[in-house]
DNA sequence: CTAATCCCAACCTAAAAGGTCGGCATTATG
DNA sequence: CATAATGCCGACCTTTTAGGTTGGGATTAG
């Protein structure tokens, strides 16, 4: 149960992105020497992200990446959730069919409750928050 | 960002042998075919648990496992952190040292707050309540 | 002594994590 | 138009982790 560097990165270059402001482009060299990321691993991570929904790319040289909507709109939650899938923890959490003793099972309970907290972490928190140093409780 | 399936067992092994109660040490291969987990295993799963201080074992022909302790004193934080090791997702987050960008990161305090949000929810069920089916709220 | 149990080290396979590489498509600028 | 900076994309690679299995030894009640 460890948060992957590609989450990792993924949500400091979306920070980045939201802190550069949003005059033009970003582009991906300039955040991978930023943040030190490896820049073809940034690569596809901002692909997630585009086909998430959450940032969008121009081609061509004065091309780069900027947020798909304005920083308010976009959760920490989305941008893990882009990257890593749904968060659920377990599978039989959202999906009662995955297992045989769901309906009596008491360990469910728990990741019940763990997925609500994450949730609840991670959608509670907004990227305009982050670029504020303003988080919200 | 996945619960493993050891945690899962281990849990659902340490729920067993609360509903079990502590008359007598309940053998591996009786928890194992009920739960449906495979017994090589389980054993390995139950050494840490021993090791960690949760479960007690007894050898020999009427030997199995108990609980150390009454299962209103053990919390399922602290089953998961007898299997997976500390239940931070980052390293950043206990120990400053890890990132050079740690006191201007703004993902940091994301982190932060997801691992008190999960600590809170694992550290605030113990194995009475599941065993009562009553969790606190 | 025997059989049921726990204990332990070594091994195995498949999948995921964490990247890298090479080439193509797009486009502002000279 | 040629160029160079950018994004796009599929294939590949290496290391670590997950999820086990195997084979044997040590204990102990009957």
């Amino acid at each position: 149960m460890r948060i992957s560097s590609r989450c990792e990165y993924g949500l400091r270059a979306m920070v980045y992105l939201a802190a550069r402001g949003d005059e033009r482009p970003v582009p991906l060299p300039e955040i991978a020497a930023e943040e030190g990321i490896p820049a073809p691993f940034l690569e596809r991570i901002l692909a997630r992200l585009r086909e998430g929904g959450l940032v969008k790319a121009t081609r061509g040289v004065t091309g780069g990446y900027q947020l798909a909507r304005e920083s308010a709109g976009i959760a920490v939650g989305d941008i893990v959730t882009a990257l890593e899938g749904p968060l659920s923890l377990v599978g039989c959490v959202p999906d009662e069919e995955a297992c045989a003793r769901a309906e009596s099972c008491a360990s469910r309970v728990v990741w019940r409750r763990l997925d609500e907290a994450i949730s609840g972490a991670l959608n509670g928190i907004t990227l305009e928050d982050l670029t504020r140093e303003a988080v919200p409780r």
